[in-house]
DNA sequence: CAGTATATTTGAATATGTTTCATTTACAAG
DNA sequence: CTTGTAAATGAAACATATTCAAATATACTG
C-alpha cells in the first residue's frame, strides 16, 4: 500500500501548516508585523523556530499566507452576501457594511496586506495584486450590472468609483477606530450611501417628480419586505 | 561673551540635524522604512552611527521628524493655494489636485506617516494625529464655509465627507501608480469632482421636499433591513 | 594663550531578531 | 527490522538597531 491511512503524513503536515498560520494571524494582529517575533509564533503553534522556515520561506511569506486566508474569507462572504440581493443600491449597501465591519475588526490585516513593500513587493507583487483583484471583482460586477440596468451612471470610470468606495470606507474605518465613541457603523454607512446616491447613482426623478418616484420606492419597499419574508420563512 | 559669533555652535548643530533629516528622507523614500539602515543614513549625512542617536531618540523618531517636514510643506501649500480661490467647487478641485500630485510623488511618505504602528503609536499618537489634523483643517474649513454659503449639503457629517475625499484620493493615487499608462491625473480629478458634485454639493433643482423626506425614510428602512439581514445570517 | 569644563562625536560592544544548516527524529515501504 | 526520505530541531551565523565609555571639539576663564 502506497498510503496506509490515506495521507496520515500529509494530513499532519497540513494541520501543522494551518496551526502556524493561525498563530501568526493572532500574533500579527496583536503586535503588528514588525514587533511579531518568529520565536513567539513558533512557540504558540508548538514547533521549533526552524520548523517555521520549512513551511514558509521567510516572515513575509508567512504574512502573505495569512493575507491569502483573510482575503479568501473576505471575498467569499462578499460574493455570498450579494447573491440574493437584486437592487444595486442594496447590494452596495451590503458590500459597504461588510467591508467596514471586517476592516474595523481586522484592520491590521488590511493595512499589512496592502503595504506595498511588505506582501506585494517584487515577485509577490502580482500575487498580492491578484488577491485584491479577486475581492474587488465582486464590487466591479455589481457596478457593471448597475450601469447596464441604468441604475448607475455610466460616465464615471469604474476605477474611480471603486477608489472612492473602498478608499472612503478605509478612511471611515480609521475614523471609527480613532473616535470610537462618537461614530457608529450605522450612521457611517447611512451617510456614506447618501453621498454615493448623489454621486454615482443615476438621478432618476429629475424630471418626472411625484408618482413615478413613489412607485419606484414602493418597489424597493416590496423587495425589502420580500427579503425579510424569505429570512423569516 | 556668552556667545562669540551668535550661535556659531547652535548653527552647526542645527545644520547637522537638517542634514540627517534630509538624508533620512531620501533613504526612506528609496528603500522604505524597514529596509533603510541607520548606517546608511549616517554615512550619507557624513556622521557616525552613534551621532544619529544624539539627535533622534531612535529610528521612529527620525521618521517622525521627516514626516513633520513633509506635512509642514503639504499644509502650507494647501493653505496658500486656496487663498485666492473663492468658489467652493474650485477650492476643492485645487485641494484634490494638490493632494493627488503630492501623494503620487511622495506616496512613501504618506504611507509611512500614516502607519499606525510607526509614527503614531504610543506617546507619539497625539503628535502624529495632530500633524494630520492641521493638514485636514484646511479642507475642513473649506467645507464648513461651503455649508454656510449653501454650496455644500449640510446633512452629511464633515468626517464622512473628509474620509471620502482623502480616502478616495489616496486610493486614486495608488491606481495611478499601478496603472500609470492608462490613468492620468486630469481625468482622475475630473471624474472625482464629478462624483463629489453629485454627492456632497447642494443640488439646485433637485426634487420636491416631500419627495426628499420620503427618500430619507426609504433609506432608513433599507438600512434597518440590512441590519436585520446581518443579524439573521 | 594655556587650562578647564562642557558639549558633541565616535565606533566598538551589546541586544534583539531573522534565517541557515548540520543533525536528529519520525515515518513509510520492503 | 532496516533503510531511505521527509520533517523537525535548535544552536550558530548573520543583520541591524541601540548603547556607552572614551575621544574630540568647542567655548570660556584667568
Amino acid at each position: 500500500m502506497p498510503e496506509t491511512r490515506p495521507q496520515t503524513r500529509r494530513q499532519k503536515v497540513e494541520k501543522k501548516e494551518q496551526a502556524i498560520i493561525a498563530a501568526a494571524r493572532v500574533i500579527f494582529q496583536k503586535n503588528g508585523f514588525e514587533k511579531a517575533k518568529i520565536a513567539d509564533i513558533a512557540k504558540s503553534s508548538g514547533v521549533a523556530e526552524g520548523t517555521v522556515y520549512t513551511y514558509f520561506e521567510n516572515k513575509n511569506a508567512l504574512l502573505f499566507a495569512v493575507a491569502v486566508e483573510f482575503y479568501d474569507r473576505l471575498t467569499r462572504d462578499a460574493a455570498l452576501g450579494i447573491k440574493d440581493i437584486s437592487i444595486t443600491y442594496e447590494r452596495l449597501q451590503f458590500l459597504a457594511r461588510h467591508h467596514l465591519e471586517r476592516v474595523s475588526k481586522e484592520w491590521q490585516m488590511l493595512a499589512l496586506a496592502m503595504l506595498p513593500d511588505k506582501v506585494s513587493n517584487e515577485y509577490r507583487k502580482t500575487e498580492g495584486y491578484q488577491l485584491n483583484r479577486t475581492y474587488v471583482e465582486v464590487f466591479d460586477t455589481v457596478i457593471r450590472e448597475g450601469i447596464n440596468r441604468g441604475e448607475i451612471r455610466s460616465d464615471i470610470p469604474l476605477s474611480v468609483v471603486r477608489d472612492i468606495f473602498y478608499g472612503g470606507l478605509e478612511y471611515g474605518a480609521r475614523t471609527m477606530r480613532i473616535h470610537a465613541s462618537t461614530t457608529d457603523i450605522d450612521q457611517t454607512i447611512t451617510h456614506f450611501m447618501e453621498v454615493l446616491k448623489g454621486g454615482i447613482f443615476q438621478q432618476i426623478n429629475q424630471q418626472k417628480p411625484q408618482d413615478e418616484s413613489l412607485e419606484k420606492m414602493m418597489s424597493r419597499l416590496e423587495s425589502a419586505t420580500a427579503k425579510l419574508e424569505a429570512i423569516a420563512r
